[in-house]
DNA sequence: AATGAAAACCCCTCTTT
DNA sequence: AAAGAGGGGTTTTCATT
């Protein structure tokens, strides 16, 4: 997949701002809207353009605990049981199968560290196959970024 | 900070689709664009909306490996100073001062193994005050997503 | 790959309820 | 908190180059 200088710029923008005016990418580049689109389309043909969201802030609404968490399996073969299950847990944000220590690497979102407990003994170590976690608390988060175009 | 089911409505439909029309989310929940334009302003000043994004795949472009790093630092004091080369590694899209192990924990996207292991090498060992990192590849990403709403 | 034109649609604000 | 109206900009497509 090659994208050009143009398409960057038009990616930089959207990027940052999903809603920044296709006509005003367009300006910018020097370009017209017209053609901006046609990029678009490409770009979301090529699958390097997977969607667009509103980003909110949880620890608005309270949730203010984000914490990684290292799921140790008894046995490989329950890798997609346990999936399964942790689809089901909202707080579950993200989730890893990885190399090294673990076997399932999750990321949770909570509102606080009780909550985070909650999931832990109640909902994650109730799993069939968890024998074990680790927990990390992220106590400061000063980098949240996409790739680099 | 108190929302409502419309501002729900909204968030949801935002959230998944950030260029979805105001008119249209107006439409789904029966008021006025109007009102819709307000409730976002107002939950633009909450804070509870940050910004919007488009979302690439960064394997389109060939970054096909992800992984996460704990660090091990000297001492805690140089964590200031760790942060700010971590933020000028363009591979480094997340950073986490982290209770547990390590003292910070990154997720690092590179094109291959190879990458990942130049990156460890000549640009995270590099930093004054590293001792040691332990690396964790995502072999499989089944989970991503946002707080629910 | 880019353009200009055109129709439909949407954004955004203001005033009013 | 929501509606209605309105001007002006934007989206999107199509034929054309």
């Amino acid at each position: 997949m090659h994208i050009d200088g143009i398409d960057k710029i038009i990616l930089k923008n959207l990027m940052e701002d999903a809603r920044a005016p296709i006509l005003s990418i367009a300006r910018e580049v020097g370009i017209s809207g017209a053609a901006i689109h046609q990029r678009l389309r490409k770009l979301e043909k090529s699958g390097l353009i997977v969607g667009s969201k509103f980003v909110v802030n949880p620890k608005v609404l309270g949730f203010k605990t984000l914490a990684f968490v290292g799921i140790f399996l008894d046995a490989a073969s329950t890798y997609k049981e346990a999936l399964k299950r942790l689809k089901e847990i909202d707080e579950v944000i993200e989730s890893h199968y990885t190399t090294g220590n673990y076997a399932i690497f999750v990321k949770i979102l909570c509102k606080d560290n009780e909550h985070l407990m909650q999931v832990l003994n109640k909902q994650i170590q109730g799993i069939k196959g968890v024998s074990r976690t680790e927990t990390f608390i992220s106590l400061d988060q000063q980098i949240d970024r996409q790739l680099k175009i």
